[in-house]
DNA sequence: CCAAAAGTGTTGGTACTACACCCATGC
DNA sequence: GCATGGGTGTAGTACCAACACTTTTGG
């Protein structure tokens, strides 16, 4: 309540707390749903995977650390960073989900189109950042496990009424690239024909590249391409199959 | 990223912060949304109205400080808090949000039965603490307008796809007076028949109380009482109006 | 009886699922 | 030609908004 707000700084007013971002980045890369991970090069868990992240600098929100710590590990140029979907996802806040201290950490979900293999941190303490199957990732630190799967069920669950799907396409994408996206976050077969439709029945969820077109599995008719669109929300939404 | 994670307790390895918790809490008196609201008693924003909340305590994890701090705010018992619906909304991390330092804060929001009015705290630095209606909710403290707004929109959102609805509503309560939750809170109109519908064809929404019924409005059919079901979400959704 | 609130029935339109079918390209 | 992936058409169904109607209470 206010009457607790410290007046000052006095450190008997209240309790010190670190504050880091974490991230679950997602990709899809091969028809697989991948994420990045860093391997922990210190104690405690080290050896162990983890996700990116970092500490907030003293005059930065959370989402600018997340972005900057984001550019970091993937390498890409702040520009490109800096429009890519970034969602807050929550705030994590077990007094003891880091061993030696208080840490809260608020984590970013990040949808990214199919990147390079980030560049080996040249001699970092995290001795390596790779992208990994969300299928085949093991233990990792801290709690991560569970920041990652909810990270995993809002990204399904976003899909649904929103046009994030769009994020993990290059600039020009197909339809069935889009389709792929959603079959493949959701673990599911989708109708073509119907869900052409309804992407297509979805004002400013995609825009044609007029002429365009790109042969996709080296046979068959060549597809025509689409941008993102202006929209943000998905009306009506495209609901995952029972 | 792994490497700035502090390996002790050594204060150069991070920023310090303060952390608190802000909660939104909602209720419907009188056919109106309100929203308590705690007015300051010293600086900075003193005489302005702020969200209640407070610092987390040492050992204590966001959700833990945000029942704690309800159950101050409401004087409800600890038995009844520790149930109530409760949900994270966002972490607000601008570096200027608090004038006087650092501080981090992770918003809750709260939905609750008609209350008694809080409790005037006995000779406390907070003057008092009052249900207020959010269509007259003046400038706030801090961003504290911009989370209650990011609150509203949040608890309309949810009441779609949501069991939600049911925590403004005492434990037995007529499918009139859950209607008017959602009313109240679109500031819509709905279909008396079709919302009926609706809510009975979504299974474990609610549950009927046997041979129960009670008169609404003085006149008129008594009608039969329901409590919360076992569901948490809704198919299909609720869908406001366009 | 009348007003008010609860509850039921019906109907027309929309939207969606599940297919069958046609088109363009590489081999 | 045939396999492969893109794209169109359509029929049956399920759902849903709108509104008419019946029921039960207090005055």
């Amino acid at each position: 309540m206010a009457a607790e707000r410290p007046e000052g700084y006095d450190p008997r007013a209240f309790e010190p707390f670190a504050v880091t971002v974490d991230l679950a980045v997602f990709t899809i890369r091969a028809g697989q749903l991948h994420t990045l991970l860093i391997r922990r090069g210190e104690p405690p868990y080290a050896g162990r995977w983890a996700l990116p992240g970092g500490f907030l600098h003293a005059r930065e929100s959370a989402e600018d650390a997340a972005r900057r710590e984001l550019a970091e590990e993937t390498g890409l140029p702040d520009a490109l960073v800096a429009d890519l979907q970034l969602e807050q996802l929550r705030t994590y806040s077990a007094p003891d989900r880091d061993p030696r201290m208080r840490v809260v950490s608020v984590a970013y979900t990040a949808l990214v189109p199919d990147l390079p293999e980030p560049a080996a941190s040249g001699g970092g303490d995290a001795d390596q950042a790779r992208w990994t199957p969300v299928a085949t990732v093991g233990p990792l630190a801290f709690d991560h496990a569970a920041i990652l799967a909810d990270a995993l069920d809002r990204t399904g669950a976003k899909l649904e009424y929103t046009c994030v799907a769009t994020a993990f396409c290059p600039p020009e994408f197909t339809l069935g690239e889009l389709q792929q996206v959603y079959e493949t976050v959701w673990g599911a077969t989708l109708d073509r024909p119907n869900f052409r439709r309804k992407v297509l029945a979805s004002p400013g969820f995609v825009t044609p590249v007029p002429g365009a077109s790109r042969l996709t599995g080296g046979r068959g008719k060549p597809a025509a391409l689409y941008r993102r669109g202006p929209a943000t929300t998905l009306h009506p939404p495209l609901l995952r199959p029972r």
